[in-house]
DNA sequence: CGGGAAATGTCAACGACCGTTGATAAAAAG
DNA sequence: CTTTTTATCAACGGTCGTTGACATTTCCCG
């Protein structure tokens, strides 16, 4: 039997390859953690060989770290004003994309899975620091803003535990009532508190 | 060789090879997670064989599921008045135990290292909910009480991951400052919302 | 255009761990 | 002495990440 070939006969290149396996790494860490999912796994949804994995990306581990990096960039609701951030973040925290689409990378997941795992822990504590606390804390002002950024980033991975985590029932299905009211005074409250 | 004896020259009983087993096994899922923990590491701290814990739990789930029922009982800081209980959780959680003591066992830590493995997770959800969601909202008011005594269960449950999990170093040492207050005060709001 | 070099893909195997089980030994109880 | 309880050992079938040898395709340069 032939190499793998894409839909056009021609032979895949190397970045080309790495790419699919890095997409197929990413869905696979995120719906199973990192120590769950084997490269053999990786290697079957990205159409290519296990040994493939190994020398693109020298190791799992590796592999992970580089998606990891990547991950968590402050998204969306962190742009705009700092005035309503608070909501706009529970807004989307408690969203009606309850549960989230299964078929799309899911940072919260993905961070859950893996942080039991002793070799992802460090990995994942690294890149939230760097890629999201630390540009968050730059946008605030007052005293101790990196203390309360990582106060607020506390508050939304609280939230996402209970959804992704422990799929709890009591959070999930919940529109503009009470809790989402809460949620978003309390994320404001780090971003803005009330005593400069 | 001879069998395992204790210092008295005698020979375990089956209940003191169970407890022995069970205590082992706290630490040691609560240290490194369901995944990363193995019988035989078991078995080996708790001077006993492998085939004992097959033997005397049926299986390592089966274990894992016992210690997790009875991991999550409603703890000190939630006992006595309401008035004041946020505050109270706050800096029991912030507390100066920082790092918590590795010798002893920690909740947190087992829940936490072991969320992202796909059998431990629905045994832990189960135990949260029945444990520790339900009863709490059992001892609050107003409407939406299960709901508010969840979101109060992610701040906690968000603190967590960031100093256990991910040995964040920003809100790790907080004496009574700033982001001990404005913890206090979201929690207090999950139990005692301004609007009734 | 041809041939060798480089790039990409495949396969099999390694050693290491995993949870569990059955056979068997040792000790205690009756 | 016989029965029951507790402990030990070896082995099973399985999965894991990684590696080296080898096959195939593509490219480049003479």
């Amino acid at each position: 039997m032939s190499t793998t070939v894409d839909k056009k006969g021609r032979r895949s290149t190397a970045a080309e390859t790495r790419e699919r396996i890095l997409v197929a790494a990413r869905m696979a860490f995120s719906k199973a953690g990192y120590d769950s999912v084997g490269v053999r796994e990786i290697a079957l949804a990205a159409r290519t060989d296990p040994a493939m994995v190994s020398r693109l990306f020298g190791s799992k581990e590796n592999l992970f770290t580089l998606i990891a990096s990547e991950a968590f960039r402050v998204a969306a609701p962190f742009d705009g004003p700092v005035r309503g951030m608070g909501q706009r973040i529970a807004a989307d925290l408690l969203g009606p994309v309850v549960p989230p689409d299964p078929d799309e990378f899911d940072n919260f997941a993905f961070l859950l899975r893996s942080i039991g795992s002793p070799v992802a822990a460090p990995i994942l504590s690294a890149a939230i620091h760097q890629s999201f606390i630390q540009p968050l804390s730059r946008r605030m002002s007052g005293r101790e803003a990196e203390q309360r950024a990582a106060l607020l980033t506390a508050y939304v991975l609280g939230v996402a535990v209970l959804r992704v985590g422990l799929g709890s029932p009591a959070i999930e299905r919940s529109g503009p009532e009470m809790v989402s009211v809460l949620l978003g005074e309390a994320l404001q409250r780090c971003l803005t508190p009330a005593i400069p």
